[in-house]
DNA sequence: AGCACTATACTTAGCTC
DNA sequence: TGAGCTAAGTATAGTGC
């Protein structure tokens, strides 16, 4: 399996394989019970997200941490050897990721501040809504 | 299609459909190059997720623009008061990441002046790694 | 862009080990 | 648990509209 380089043909096979995903998600939580969220962007660029019950309960869930559930942010990647140096460079990362993450925060609390509370450009309603939670239902 | 009553077939088969969401979402970057994250709950509540190129770039795109700059088109998606929550959260946990790493590494430079040199007992190791999460096996 | 068709390949529920 | 198997059901690349 390999990048299709047609634009047009790598255009039309994310719509049927996105479509296809989000169909898969959906059969999971009928057959399961299981709540699930998926979030992409296409090849050029526009946002499509599925979830159920909502991609907003999902997200919640995961980063907000229920109270009893360990956080479900789980960023570890197994390393196998022991480098002091790796933890001064993890340290250094950690330290820029604190940063950025405050830089982000403040930003979008005073984003939130604003009048408006709606779709930006054109694409958003439509794609980062979930229409197709109906249509896609087997 | 319906929901699956028994409760040992309903966690395989939300462990085999989860590694075919996965797999189909893997595909569509493979094939298109496109953006996708996927974020799951078992039937059981364990949270499960894959992203590329992370989980965390996604709903950064999705939602806040870059860490840098503050976006130009700022970020009205009802879902950004939740990354805020998020990032207050993920905020603290990063300095008690960093805080823990310094510890181990003041730790691993004192044993390292000590008398041998060999592999070590493993469990502190593994949770060295650099965040970037991928695939979450539980 | 989107819809319909189809041959081919893929996925998977149920089962065994 | 997890892995392997198989029949039956699905997805989809390519094609023409």
């Amino acid at each position: 399996m390999k990048a299709i380089q047609k634009e047009a043909a790598r255009q039309v096979c994310f719509s049927k394989r996105r479509a296809g995903v989000f169909k898969k998600a959906s059969e999971l939580f009928v057959l399961c019970g299981a709540e699930i969220a998926v979030l992409a962007f296409s090849p050029s660029g526009k946002p499509f997200s599925y979830g159920h019950p909502s991609v907003e309960s999902i997200l919640e869930r995961f980063f907000g941490g229920s109270a009893d559930a360990a956080p479900a942010t789980p960023p570890r990647h197994p390393l196998s050897a022991v480098l002091v140096q790796a933890l001064g460079r993890q340290e250094k990362e950690l330290r820029e990721r604190l940063e950025a993450g405050k830089r982000r925060k403040a930003a979008l609390e005073e984003a939130l501040r604003g009048p408006q509370w709606g779709p930006v450009g054109g694409a958003d309603v439509e794609e980062l809504g979930l229409p197709e939670l109906d249509l896609l239902q087997p």
